[in-house]
DNA sequence: GCGATCTTCAACCAAGTGGTTGACAACGGT
DNA sequence: ACCGTTGTCAACCACTTGGTTGAAGATCGC
């Protein structure tokens, strides 16, 4: 499973600064050092933060000379999205589900015939 | 900003046993000790793992007797999605506009009329 | 070749995290 | 009124993490 991937892409975005290097890399590659100018941290600091970056599959790193820029791999955010998705309308369904429930029984009040039993946890 | 929270969802969501909870809650709600009883850990670390997730905003808790009902917040999925689809486009959008550029250097070889500079950090 | 530039490796440190156990608070059932 | 059930609080522990500094790799410009 990708379950440990997951783990790494969520805990990489987990940390603000790292955050702040994907959405600037979003608008275009950029080397290590680049990266690291606008923060008030080591260029080591930000070489590890990219190191997470690229262990959870965020960011890829090529040569050029002396300097590695750094590329932003879009396709983990599917993966993400995906997870999210999922529980996401799971949970909405069963809102509709309650909902429609509800109206039930504010429309056929006077009748019992409640026809219920389908969500439950396992 | 509510970069504090996006912070907290993110942390929450790395850790495998807590996805696996918020999984399980979008099937429905569920009790500390429902939730507990898959894992075989002690109550008082689901208990921790709760409280990371209601801290985050994921999860709310109600009361019934000693049970703590847990329910999972879905409006919070959308403040990650929202996160994650702009920077999703903004690097898809990027690598169209390169793709126009390159198709526009092979069909219009020899015509020196480049017109680019749109990209660029800030 | 040699120094300058860009990046990573290594060792270390303070703080945070996931887990444990033990105590205790709150509540229902009998 | 008491006991069992349910959940949280507190203190502790091993491990991870984000940061530091210092040294070492690579690679270009001259």
């Amino acid at each position: 499973m990708a379950s440990d991937q997951l783990c790494r892409v969520f805990a990489a975005l987990a940390d603000p600064t790292r955050r702040d290097m994907v959405a600037r890399l979003a608008g275009g590659d950029a080397t290590v050092g680049e990266l690291a100018d606008p923060y008030d941290v080591s260029v080591q600091a930000v070489s590890k933060h990219i190191r997470v970056l690229t262990d959870a599959g965020l960011v890829s790193q090529s040569k050029d000379a002396q300097r590695r820029p750094c590329h932003l791999e879009a396709e983990v955010f599917d993966l993400m999205t995906r997870w999210i998705e999922r529980y996401r309308h799971q949970a909405q369904e069963r809102y509709e589900r309650l909902d429609a429930v509800l109206a039930d029984m504010r429309g056929d009040e006077r009748s019992t015939d409640h026809h219920l039993e389908q969500g439950a946890a396992s």
